[in-house]
DNA sequence: CCTTGATTTGAACCTCGCTTCAACTTGCAG
DNA sequence: CTGCAAGTTGAAGCGAGGTTCAAATCAAGG
């Protein structure tokens, strides 16, 4: 078994396009080594980066907020505990907010069957009934940052 | 209370620009009544649906699922019992399946605090040690349609 | 009526996340 | 060594999801 995966074998086994491949290291998501003669090769480690990646990114996770997780993670030079409690921390709370939003979404859909319409009394997708709203410039959706 | 709402009104009680709206009206997402004037003027369910349209953005959902989504379910006239569990049932599932990757994908993390890295054997983000990588084109990353 | 702020339109423009293309080079099998 | 698939680059193009702009009209208070 070799070492090293081509970007045609990373493509395929990845499921993602070379030219995307291309693109994420433009932005510095994966990482590639060269040939003498210019190709790229890659470490095995990059498959668990690209998977990474496009799960990430089906829940709705730019790049650029991947790209800056990743580059903390399998850091060049040794970080201490504290950097991966903090970065993994920090992650945690967005992800367990869009868990939350989704379970919300989820319920909110499952308890308008049988109703209908999402103007139901039930369903507390914003503010039922916009009963905040008596006041100054109105309730307000505040969706997390 | 007034009945119906400006399209500033909206936008400030929803968060979402002005510019957006007028998007999403043209993607039928959401309707407006016109004034003699030709001003829109939403009726308050509308922020109800732009709350749903916000946050099913936020977990990843394309604009034209989440019209035909919406398309669907206050319907212009009464659909069946059958049509409601159908939509909601596809629904759940691809929510269902969202909320799978994100919690995979917390876990994953919170385990790499303490290790480190991605490559961690731990970390079974795609095909731990590539072990399933021995025959044929390889193993493949199959993420949900 | 006048003024001022809110709203209207279409068209142009923007960022993100890629794909496509052209022209060229590498790597490997025979 | 030949031949051909696989890989290289930069530049251009594309679709989604909007924003910005200009020039005009509408709504409401004084």
């Amino acid at each position: 078994m070799q070492e090293a995966l081509t970007i045609g074998q990373l493509s395929a086994r990845s499921g993602v396009a070379q030219s995307a491949l291309r693109y994420y290291e433009r932005l510095g998501l994966i990482r590639a080594e060269r040939t003498s003669g210019n190709q790229r090769r890659y470490h095995r480690s990059e498959l668990r980066r690209v998977a990474f990646i496009r799960i990430a990114q089906q829940v709705g996770i730019s790049l650029e907020e991947i790209r800056t997780a990743l580059d903390s993670l399998p850091a060049a030079r040794t970080p201490t505990a504290e950097d991966w409690a903090e970065l993994s921390t920090a992650w945690r709370a967005r992800l367990d907010e869009k868990i939350r939003l989704l379970s919300r979404l989820r319920d909110d859909l499952d308890a308008c069957i049988g109703c209908g319409c999402l103007s139901l009394r039930r369903c507390t997708l914003y503010n039922p009934e916009d009963n905040l709203g008596g006041e100054g410039p109105g309730a307000r959706l505040v969706l997390p940052g």
